[in-house]
DNA sequence: TATTGTTATACTCTATAACTATA
DNA sequence: TATAGTTATAGAGTATAACAATA
């Protein structure tokens, strides 16, 4: 009871807290982002540069339809952010790249993201380590459609 | 240990995890909403009322302004899935009331997530258990801002 | 005066469809 | 012809500010 059996928690259950934590994270993400002058998408897609991307794997990876990515791309690039080349190899593809000053305003988001995570804190290491896996081994079997 | 020693992840990793999964989560939500004609947010809405709820108080469970429910809530009342009735003890308050059509709805996108979650499956009962335990301790302090 | 809900406004994200320029 | 990116369009969610009705 207090420690003990936890009786099968319905797939609903846990569906719905991965929900609520995770639109909690996003929102946290979301409110980091605002201070640093970004939407979350744009700081979703800036996270994504770690390497030059073609606008339209930025897509995939953004998991929303390759036209929007024109606009978010649009917005990054006013602000300095990101560049567009051409690639070499097929003239038709963009590659999106990070600029100085946006690699160095991820770096800060991811920074400050990382303090903010106190509420993991609510958690011991150990049980951290056990969250992660689970997490890890659920993910591929979430992220499945393309 | 038995397996591959956890070693300790970051917060930032498991906070990205926890995104991604909550993410995938929203949007298979987002997905089953679809069909039935609805978006995320009007499901969401809808999956509130169980009990009459005031426009402000809808506003504060999906986590924003309380301006945007007053669309929200004319979508749904087109679609005849809530309605709004004039609170009897202070007539400036507008109590949202799901319809007899909107109750069956819901009901209907409850068994279809329910069905569709089969990704955790992949994850024993016993890991369900476990998960739904870390979860639950996780969000309340996840959900701290108000 | 303070609060509830609404309206007006402006911006972002979203998908669909049609277009261009390459391949 | 097929693909990458863009544009045009329309709908939905978001916050801010100002407003009416009520407390």
């Amino acid at each position: 009871m207090s420690a003990t059996t936890p009786h099968s928690p319905t797939k609903l259950q846990i569906m719905e807290l991965l929900s609520a934590v995770g639109i909690a994270q996003w929102q946290d993400f979301a409110a980091v982002a605002a201070r640093h002058g970004l939407t979350a998408m744009q700081a979703k897609a800036l996270s994504q540069l770690g390497t030059p991307v073609p606008m339209r794997r930025l897509a995939e990876r953004l998991v929303c339809d390759a036209s929007n990515i024109t606009g978010i791309v649009d917005r990054l690039e006013a602000h300095g952010l990101v560049r567009r080349e051409v690639s070499p190899s097929d003239r038709r593809v963009k590659n999106v790249v990070a600029t100085e000053e946006g690699t160095a305003t991820m770096r800060r988001v991811r920074a400050e993201m990382e303090s903010t995570q106190a509420a993991l804190d609510t958690l011991g290491e150990d049980e951290q380590a056990v969250l992660h896996g689970l997490l890890e081994r659920l993910r591929p079997a979430m992220e499945h459609r393309t």
